[in-house]
DNA sequence: CTTATGATGAATGGATACCATATACCAAAG
DNA sequence: CTTTGGTATATGGTATCCATTCATCATAAG
């Protein structure tokens, strides 16, 4: 049962840093999740003390939310320091979404040779499970299921650095493909398959070579998505501000 | 003299944004420092008010600094919230600069289609100055005009989010390729112009092709230093922790 | 002697109050 | 109409304080 001295203070498995909910992480998804959804549109100026009361916090959450996400590059902070919405380019949203791809593909990658054959076994049921969850039509579950298919390949990559890129690069860009398209969903478990096939043979270009096509499939519909919704919401507001 | 009411609130030039220096920043930039250079080796655990004595801030810049620097995963935290220098892992490290040349390359081509005669003009002077600084062996402002150069490029493709993700994966990577590798200023000059060229016409692919390979160029020499004062550093204080 | 249990200490996230500073805004003066 | 100057506002930072939570260690039980 480990030795228990101070082998390693704290880091000793990276696969259930369980992130426990801190306030500033739960005010930076709620205002990213606007922003992502155009009802918060660029150009909107973030004001800590207005989401403090709004969200029933003190300052400090929303500070450190708002940090975050200028650091992400979802805000922006003038030579004041008030932060506002980005502004969102489509084209450079595509371009994170190709980032997206090769990243997660570089960590497939690394993975090949040093994912543990527990791991991918584990990977494996996450992939079953998520199967069940399609076929009963528990399209919800069977999002979150992919998700940890995913994060589980990710770890096993074992390099914190890429981990965290990803985690950014994740956050950047809109989520919901498998509401969206309708066929995605078997796709997704399909490719999950040939990425664990890759993986058992420790084929790291082919892994990588998969996981990247996966992961690029859906974005071109979530854009479109983004894009409908922003100019949605940006023409009843005002043409053009 | 612009319209001067608010079209643009804040944004109207994303090329001047001065970044008054914050302390967190500064904090920031010191641990990054330490870690980027082997005197902070990982496990290393970093306790807000230690560093906040340190340095002679209180608590508050600190904690905004090991925040920022956690997203840029160069520390992680435990499950208690406590953070530590992460594990070092060089063959992502390697991917990591392949994702910054990618990303780079990305901008270039973005920039293609987006720059203006002005930027281009504004560019080429950075460039020229760094050739004269070359010639007269002022290396550090050489890297200085350098890093200039490349952010005016990177500026002109207009996509915030690619901004952003390049700010950290600057941040994640080692520095000094002017100092270390005799050659490469002069090549750096070259390869400018290059890139000029290639803006000029308009070539995006052209652009982005020798972008990625100009930033990549340098990767190998940084990384065998990075190796070469982690061990070093590794050795003496204790033989494996 | 080893394992389980409990208690203590340390460090964090967060709340609150306060201040100096720098910007944005607005109104009056040229 | 433009410029100038003053005021209000929001921010980063400091200083405390607190509840929670984890790590460590000592003790007790097997």
């Amino acid at each position: 049962m480990k030795k228990a001295t101070e082998d390693y203070p704290a880091s000793e498995d990276l696969s259930l840093r369980v992130q426990r909910n801190r306030l500033s992480s739960q005010v930076a998804a709620i205002i990213r999740e606007q922003i992502l959804t155009g009802q918060l549109l660029p150009g909107q100026r973030i004001v800590q003390a207005e989401w403090a009361d709004r969200l029933g916090v003190s300052r400090m959450p929303v500070r450190d939310a708002i940090n975050g996400l200028c650091l992400e590059g979802m805000l922006v902070q003038n030579s004041a320091g008030s932060a506002e919405v980005a502004p969102i380019d489509l084209e450079g949203l595509e371009d994170v979404f190709e980032l997206n791809a090769i990243t997660t593909a570089l960590c497939a990658r690394r993975a090949a040779s040093r994912i543990t054959p527990e791991e991918i076994a584990a990977a494996e049921d996450l992939n079953e499970e998520m199967g069940r969850a399609i076929g009963e039509g528990r399209l919800q579950d069977a999002s979150e299921l992919n998700w940890r298919f995913h994060r589980a390949v990710n770890i096993a990559a074992r390099a914190p650095q890429l981990l965290a890129l990803l985690r950014i690069l994740a956050r950047s860009t809109p989520h919901g493909s498998f509401e969206i398209i309708p066929e995605w969903p078997a796709q997704a478990y399909d490719d999950h398959k040939l990425i664990l096939d890759a993986l058992r043979v420790r084929d790291g270009e082919r892994a990588a070579s998969i996981t990247r096509q996966h992961v690029l499939a859906t974005a071109q519909p979530l854009l479109q998505r983004l894009a409908k919704r922003l100019s949605a919401s940006r023409q009843p507001s005002s043409p053009l501000r």
